[in-house]
DNA sequence: TTTCAAACCAAGCGCTTGCTTGGTAGATTG
DNA sequence: CAATCTACCAAGCAAGCGCTTGGTTTGAAA
């Protein structure tokens, strides 16, 4: 039943865990992760306690503290594995997009993907809960950010060198991160709207 | 130095606060309220302890709740005036502009200044803190969201009638809100881009 | 069979949290 | 001038928080 897009996803996220990049899903503390990324999407991270996250994996609380130092890294951990994951994903989409508004559109799918498939609660955690991360643990995740945003920079701006779109591609970004993530909020899958037909008419913000 | 923008703005407030639906900026309950709005914003609502706000209007932490019965009810109080502030803006804008199109983008300007403008900051207490809002709060808001949101719905479906927009009022909808609310994030007034050429931009997200 | 590290438990410490209590200074009113 | 009311203070309580500690289980290697 997997669907074409959901085998790549397996593949790069196999690759990135062989690399040691990220935290293999299965184990102990990759599970955690994913606890940790339901919880912190859905009450958010202030008000998920240790004590929550250590019961939704059926552990005890101080437990937790054999994987990580403090509740801060296991935030960081989670905005970190996210971004690289979804890089890597949108790296590998686009290496079989072809043309300025092919390549669009794979991003555009890709971002709605990650927010709306198996790594969405984490995709929320990255873009709502920036605030509560420390100093130290923000100026890391900028970092990666910046790849990725580099990475959207780019094909806009080869869409706009095409006369595609009239727009400055770091306003047509912006627009669009705000789009595109807030749609976790409201789009649902099983709606009257696909998630390709979404992304055409995400695309179609940008375009002219 | 006024603009024609916050004297209208002023004399929709001071309609609002003579009628009682909300509280006078200048009481003492009011600057608790604004402060509040801005602690919340900046640190959000779990991290912004009764001692964080009490020291910043200069009270100690119990007279609070001389004003509120509970820090919750402060939550729900800047989020209840601040949409029902802001939907007696956008009502006053609409009762000036004429066409689908001039219509649309005195909401856009509208929306727009309200997030980067003086209630700025509750605007996105509005937005980003809902999961801190208990159940009942929630329930009340929401009602209030509704009329709001209905008056977009209204002028997007207009612009549709007029053949000005191909898509979905609903969905165009969903896409502004999330790409006008993220502009708090990355739009400084003082940049080389005014708040009238990004509505313009704004505009253009949603015209063909 | 022994060794040893990783994974976990049970208990609780020190601190912060939202909120309560009982009381007071100062303006307003009959 | 007494009575009332609004706005506040000083002190602290009970609960919940992140995190620590010392010890136990477990499973694979030697």
């Amino acid at each position: 039943m997997a669907s074409h897009d959901e085998q790549q996803a397996q593949q790069v996220l196999h690759a990135l865990v062989s690399r040691g990049e990220i935290t293999d899903p299965h184990s102990a503390k990759g599970k955690l992760l994913q606890c940790a990324a339901h919880l912190f999407r859905h009450k958010g991270y202030e008000r998920t306690t240790v004590r929550d996250l250590a019961s939704s994996v059926g552990i005890q609380s101080g437990s937790i503290f054999h994987h990580f130092k403090s509740k801060d890294e296991i935030l960081k951990a989670v905005m970190e594995e996210t971004i690289l994951y979804n890089t890597a994903l949108m790296r590998e989409a686009l290496s079989h997009a072809h043309g300025p508004r092919e390549r669009l559109l794979a991003l555009i799918r890709c971002e709605l993907q990650s927010i709306m498939g198996g790594t969405g609660e984490a995709m929320g955690v990255l873009v709502y809960e920036w605030r509560s991360l420390s100093d130290s643990g923000r100026a890391d995740i900028l970092k990666l950010r910046d790849v990725y945003e580099q990475m959207w920079l780019a094909e806009l701006q080869a869409a706009r060198d095409e006369g595609l779109t009239p727009s400055d591609p770091f306003v047509q970004r912006r627009f669009l991160t705000g789009a595109l993530s807030w749609t976790t909020t409201w789009f649902k899958a099983e709606g009257s709207m696909s998630l390709d037909e979404l992304a055409e008419a995400a695309l179609a913000l940008v375009l002219k």
